[in-house]
DNA sequence: ACCTGAACACCGTTCAAGT
DNA sequence: ACCTGAACACCGTTCAAGT
């Protein structure tokens, strides 16, 4: 009688949460309606379950967006090197890096203060700039500051991916400012974007300076 | 009879609040227990103010944070441009930049989306860098991308300071990350402050390469 | 014009109770 | 072990009511 059902003492049903569907369900809800909708209630109703039901499988939403770095940080492009030549490779990389999280600008304060030690593909990326730029000779006490200015840096250019188009508008106080406004009209007229041009201008800067230091062995 | 009263109809008594004083009280609070102590609640008690008193007066906290950012923004240090050599204004101005914002990173989301014509004070900063900047020769089209450049560095690094000290510690994987962990450990044995030599390297870099560019007339 | 007090629509999180 | 439902301690913000 009881033996033919499914569902008894001892044979616990399985759980319909985990933290892959979680993380996944997450993702789904940031990229559909941006990092506001992520909520633990959104995410509860998007999993068809009550928000508390989350707890038995992350401790925090804090714990959740951690989760969320670790998938997003595996999307960056670190295959150049050892493929390219140092400055290409750091480029690449750079880039890649800062177009993934110009989608992801609310978590940048979240890995900012992460420590690497919970986050392996961070640590496995580290590995592979650590051990370029040591290949090219830089000093052992060198690598981890060009690590971190390069990352400010990807950061700092992320997070102004998200300001609007017209954020330099003066028209207001044209007559006070004619250097900022007419730099402002100057930089339109070329049509490019300015997070873009400013991004590729600073880091071929940053990455030139960085390796011409005198810390080269 | 009625007239000796100093509060009657007609002669509204004097208002409690203002922006000023309400901006002073929140850069107080802030000051003394950090942004997660900002809040509407706590900043009306502090005021001695029921917290819908507020909203006679500021449209909402982001309206509020836009005033601290003003006030936050007039301590950075300009005064070296017109005096220095423009390497090293550049340098003094993104270092005090730099080390203000670090006392205040939860306004760094904040003003990277505010339009600067909402910002009279940060108006007024990039007039400073891009008469400057014009001085020098660099090309018009260039003014910006730079400042933007230089400002990105300038608030990743900011966020960067409030890395815990530990935040590289890999322990636990150290046999997978030679590299990463002699570059941590021989950066640690010199005693210096991970985040000032990462953003003096870079800062260096920075203004170098940009000022070395081919953009110049 | 400016302030109070109550209320609203949310948050993240906890916890006893069920299976 | 895992989920539900109710509850808690907050948020920012609105609004009728008073002066």
């Amino acid at each position: 009688m009881s033996t033919e059902s499914p569902r008894r003492a001892g044979r616990p049903r399985k759980a319909i949460l985990s933290r892959d569907r979680i993380t996944e369900h997450a993702l789904s809800l940031v990229s559909q309606d941006g990092y506001d909708a992520l909520t633990m209630q959104q995410l509860a109703r998007s999993l068809g379950v009550s928000p508390s039901a989350l707890y038995n499988h992350v401790d925090s939403k804090q714990d959740l967006l951690q989760w969320i770095q670790e998938l997003v940080m595996a999307q960056v492009d670190t295959s150049a090197f050892g493929k390219l030549e140092i400055h290409e490779a750091l480029i690449q990389w750079a880039t890649s890096y800062r177009n993934v999280f110009a989608l992801h600008i609310p978590l940048i304060p979240v890995i900012a203060v992460l420590p690497v030690s919970d986050s392996p593909r961070t640590i496995a990326m580290y590995e592979h700039v650590a051990e370029t730029l040591r290949g090219r000779g830089l000093a052992d006490a060198a690598v981890i500051p060009t690590i971190v200015a390069l990352e400010s840096f990807i950061f700092g250019s992320a997070m102004d991916t998200g300001a609007p188009h017209d954020i330099f508008d003066t028209s207001n106080h044209r007559e006070a400012t004619p250097h900022f406004t007419q730099a402002v009209a100057a930089q339109r007229a070329t049509g490019v974007n300015t997070s873009d041009d400013s991004f590729e201008r600073g880091l071929r800067a940053l990455v030139t300076g960085l390796l011409a230091s005198r810390d080269l062995t």
